[in-house]
DNA sequence: AAGCTACATGCAAGAACGTGCAGAAACAAG
DNA sequence: CTTGTTTCTGCACGTTCTTGCATGTAGCTT
């Protein structure tokens, strides 16, 4: 077995089981659990696994359920919503993408704006529904349970007749050379037809996404006009991600 | 089982149940109270829960009972929709309307229901996200804030694709000679829209619609397969409906 | 006040860990 | 084909971490 192959095995059984531990694996595939270990370190150290004692665990907040997550950092989410809805002026068409920290954005809107939300997400969509002011439309099809987004063909093709501003896009990775990463290919693939319909992209990227990285690229760092986070600005990543040109707006 | 696995159990645990006792929870999880406790005392040093004598609460109380709040309906609502869930049996394609009684059915369908439920509504959509066996397909359009559905030439046309077994289609207003009539024209249009896509069309009554009648007409009371309400069987308006050889179910 | 339960701490056994090292395998150069 | 280099893998060793038990203390209940 390739080490490259074995990797790639880890991180499957890691997304289907939702933990790795160590010593079984190394007992099922018949190699010794330091292998394993080195290969977790790495995997750890790119961002696309949480090492723990015995084992390793997905990237921490990613994969959980919606509901842990809502609750994962919410002074984090909430500051780098603060600043995104700065990026929604009056009469802005903006595409507001699903997940927690969108759904943050959503409710850092000033109350009395005049502007036209276009969404996947219902939870967001429904979030609005006291903003009088916002025209919300949302894009159908059929709900992906993990993240709570419309994705899949029919969406996508109802994404083609949009065209707005500016698109806020969630992720749950932003790391300096796996790029923009999320946890499904159909979100991911979302997300590009998302991204395509606006003129600009800024990524919300709270702290705990920071030098991580999921299974499934989304976009490349330079695809995207901004990246908006809360972590210090001489974070090492976030430095890293200055150093290759990327435009990041501290909350 | 993980270490890390086991804390992010005892938050989960804490998020549904609202406490853990140790005690309870090292049996279950056949582990000694020991490391539970240890376990209790890293939360909540990390802030993530509150220590007390026997276990443990979560940071805020707020948080249960807030989900228990959220849950109570008034009665005649909540009679409809339990009437209605039943409606939809495992293996179901149903439409769910939008409004307060869609919602209070949307809530009331058993958790672990394995069915297909089609909705305009981003506000149903997102009630249902829990239920994992339920998938759930969004129709798209501009969203009409009087009800917070999606209405329009778009939500119309994504209806069209739509085959169902039947439509909970609530109304604002049910009466003998004017039928089932709603307070908006475009509602109104897309109501008719979805009931052509369901093979049976049922009205979802609270009490208070009963005998009244609004601007827009719906579709006529022969046009439905029944109508669901709690109000007591002699009440006059139903009798003219029974009169009228309408089936009606009541709670 | 008495009895019981829960608690914190210390301790020891075992598990998991990281590191250094050596052999094996893959690969490139001669 | 041979040789040297690099990479990968498994083993050994000392270290660190976890866990259950024992002990003495603190807190709740009656």
């Amino acid at each position: 077995m390739l080490a490259a192959q074995r990797q790639e095995l880890l991180l499957r059984r890691l997304e289907s089981e939702g933990r790795i531990v160590a010593k079984d694996i190394a007992l099922e595939l018949g190699i010794s659990e330091d292998s394993i270990r080195r290969d977790l370190r790495e995997l750890a150290a790119a961002g696309l696994c949480q090492r723990v004692y015995g084992g390793a665990l997905p990237v921490s907040p990613a994969i959980a359920d919606l509901q842990t997550r809502t609750n994962v950092q919410p002074d984090s989410k909430l500051r780098v919503a603060t600043r995104a809805a700065r990026l929604i002026p009056p009469g802005t068409t903006a595409i507001l993408d699903g997940g927690t920290t969108a759904l943050a954005v959503a409710r850092s809107l000033p109350p009395d704006l005049r502007a036209t939300i276009v969404t996947h997400s219902p939870t967001v969509a429904s979030a609005l529904v006291d903003h009088a002011g916002v025209e919300i439309h949302v894009i159908g099809g059929r709900i992906f349970k993990h993240s709570a987004v419309a994705c899949g063909a029919a969406a996508v093709e109802a994404a083609a007749g949009i065209n707005a501003d500016v698109f806020l896009m969630g992720v749950t990775g932003v790391h300096p050379t796996a790029g923009l990463t999320t946890g499904d290919a159909d979100e991911a693939a979302m997300k590009r037809a998302l991204s395509r319909r606006a003129a600009d992209t800024y990524v919300l990227a709270s702290a705990e996404k920071i030098g991580t990285a999921s299974r499934f690229a989304v976009l490349g760092l330079a695809d995207v006009a901004g990246i908006i986070t809360d972590v210090a600005p001489d974070h090492p990543t976030l430095r890293d991600l200055t150093a290759l040109g990327i435009n990041v707006l501290t909350a």
